[in-house]
DNA sequence: TAATTAACGCGACAAAGTCGCATTATAGTA
DNA sequence: TACTATAATGCGACTTTGTCGCGTTAATTA
């Protein structure tokens, strides 16, 4: 049930540190120079959700994208902000703005998933 | 280049138009009576959101759910509002709060994909 | 140093969606 | 009504993304 610090772990989150967007899996891989499993890779991001160390976002590619997360602990996680993926650079990020959704009576939200796809400042024509 | 009326499409919208929420393809593959070839009903809904007719909503579980579109034209679609996953019933449905989302300077944005997921009212204990 | 077990590597697998190609059948025209 | 052009279908193969089981490796703690 403890956490062990292993050269794979290391990796992956410094390439998520230095990216400072969110990836997705295989750009994980591919930073880190595909020196470790696949399957490794993704339990590596699954368990940095389950912590709190990262937040998944579903993207419209219907890829999942990580990004490192800004004060969320294990049981309290607040993703309420929207993501830009760009269709140009493929680049996805995370926008600052909070956003509340006002849901039907009787509904318990567990999870927010906001993204919008378009052309950033640098693939804009 | 002009669309044609055949079975399988009638059978799709109306399996839309009877469901009145979003449903996943294999729902409509089942509702249709599997009548019809996976790839069909696939290229089928790819059409419905060519042509305005259905939208299309990338869930948080990676999987696309189609909606009828009401008042969307081929040109211009505004889909910005969010959709409710039920994690117990597995529905999907469009909620009415239209959002608006800031972005950087120099962005532009394409498509809006916003999904909330939690338990409806009716399988909240 | 030894023991415990979290994490890894490998392979197989599943689900979702796309694509090429030969065939069918719809819509327009003669 | 018969003919034609081509949109749409069915089938199969294929890709991509992600998961899982299992035997092995290695991080932690004593
Ligand atoms: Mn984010
Ligand atoms: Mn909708
Ligand atoms: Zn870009
Ligand atoms: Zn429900």
């Amino acid at each position: 049930m403890k956490r062990r610090s292993t050269p794979s772990k290391t990796a992956v989150l410094s390439a998520l540190e230095q990216a400072g967007t969110a990836l997705s899996h295989d750009k994980i891989l591919t930073k880190v120079g595909d020196r470790f499993d696949r399957a490794t890779v993704y339990r590596i991001l699954n368990r940095f959700c389950d912590d709190g160390i990262t937040h998944r976002i579903v993207a419209d590619d219907g890829k999942q994208y990580f990004a490192l997360c800004e004060g969320c602990s294990h049981e309290a996680h607040a993703h309420n902000h929207f993501h830009f993926r760009c269709l140009g650079c493929d680049a996805v990020e995370c926008l600052s703005s909070e956003v509340t959704v006002g849901l039907p009576a009787g509904y318990r939200a567990e999870n927010f998933n906001g993204v919008i796809s378009g052309y950033c400042a640098g693939c804009e024509a």
